[in-house]
DNA sequence: CGGTACTTTGACCAAATTCAATCACTGTGG
DNA sequence: CCACAGTGATTGAATTTGGTCAAAGTACCG
């Protein structure tokens, strides 16, 4: 499959995406016509800065990306964590308000807004994926306003995992623990006491520093929907 | 001019609607053909709730609402304060995830989703609110992950606002204390204490109540966007 | 191995919450 | 017209959660 392809709504429904293109590689979308501009991103390697001039819509098909933005004396909040499979880089004017940064090696379709605009499909898929980030902007201001520590810390493995009966009892975190705690508004300290937390009370266990199991999802759950004791 | 024709994007620019309909009244929109329904809610009528269904797209044509989520214990987060001119009830499923509660006598028009999908002037303006939105929502994530209570209540008087140089320098708030901190996700005591440490530093005055007088919006803005010494 | 970066833990501190009391404004009934 | 109840706002004191600072500990990579 054509990593140009990937804009097209009826090719990714559900995102998994393997294989890639060469860097730099343009595609012809053989259904709608739109140029795909295809890239390649390090670990840490800027796929957008705040400031940069806005005029694609982009699609993440392998790897990681944090959005985030900033205060000027340097406060940093993540606002979203992007995984295979997701739009981004919506954007009220023409330059973006927030920094996209690769978690890993990752890789980027673009496709130029204007194009996408002409292509019913694109633009059905683009509502869909802005509503989606409506939902879980939300999500993330009842975390931020509302929820303690340990609740916060919870709520990242599950949503992580997803909470269906049949989710993976397996997490690989794609993030550091200082990235956690941008995403979540904590200190790396608070983060490391309460994953401690979690492990101690078996919950979780760590299978390595960044591999864990989740032991009682229930638990964990009734943790991150804020209905136990609260402690640091 | 008629409410039925809110929907209708040129009509709308800026949002400023003067008059209203009779309650429940349907028109016809001249150009485009959908049905618009207009109603109105008292002060904490319940525009809708939680787990609604969702199947229209709403214009607030006057008055205000609060957008807000809940916990199931009970805490809550007003992700969103709308005012007149603004469309909203934007979610993923078909059920409401947040409810929207009237600050005031409020009028909003209703438009079904699929009637508003295939008029592409109102698929646009829909599309231009939605990333309004998302672009509010991550600035209220940076306001709840980073900023000290100061810097948030100071960020409410710039928002409300605006920050032109052409500015209104008077604000008369939209909502209670309690809903205030309910968005800025402090406590009513904390939003107090900090407006008292506004006045008493001279960069606001209190007209009564409600009403305010910003007297100097720099420092308010360099407080607001954490340039400033912290302080309770 | 050795060094570097990330993670974890501990002790202490500070900002915001909690709890409690008082104040101010509004509307009601005498 | 005034007393009073009720609601929301404000202030104060004590407490607590999470942050800050500092010191190990651990994994990773040359």
């Amino acid at each position: 499959m054509e990593a140009g392809f990937l804009l097209l709504p009826e090719l990714t429904p559900s995102g998994a995406v393997p294989g890639a293109s060469r860097p730099g590689a343009r595609w012809r979308n053989a259904a709608a016509g739109p140029t795909v501009h295809v890239r390649r991103f390090a670990p840490g390697g800027v796929l957008f800065g705040e400031g940069d001039t806005a005029s694609e819509v982009h699609e993440l098909t392998q790897g990681a990306a944090t959005i985030s933005r900033r205060l000027p004396d340097g406060r940093r909040q993540i606002v979203d964590i992007v995984g295979p499979g997701r739009l981004f880089g919506f954007t009220t004017g023409d330059r973006h308000d927030c920094a996209a940064v690769a978690l890993a090696a990752t890789v980027v379709c673009s496709l130029d807004r204007r194009a996408a605009q002409r292509d019913p499909r694109i633009c059905e898929r683009v509502a869909r994926a802005m509503t989606a980030e409506i939902d879980r902007l939300r999500n993330l201001a009842l975390l931020l306003g509302c929820k303690t520590a340990i609740e916060r810390v919870a709520s990242f493995f599950i949503d992580l995992t997803g909470d269906d009966a049949r989710s993976p009892r397996e997490i690989l975190l794609p993030v550091s623990r200082a990235e956690m705690a941008l995403y979540l508004g904590l200190t790396v300290e608070t983060v490391c006491r309460n994953i401690t937390l979690l492990k101690r009370s078996g919950l979780i266990t760590a299978d390595s520093r960044d591999a864990f199991t989740i032991v009682d999802r229930a638990a964990l759950r009734t943790i991150a929907q804020g209905k136990a004791p609260r402690a640091q």
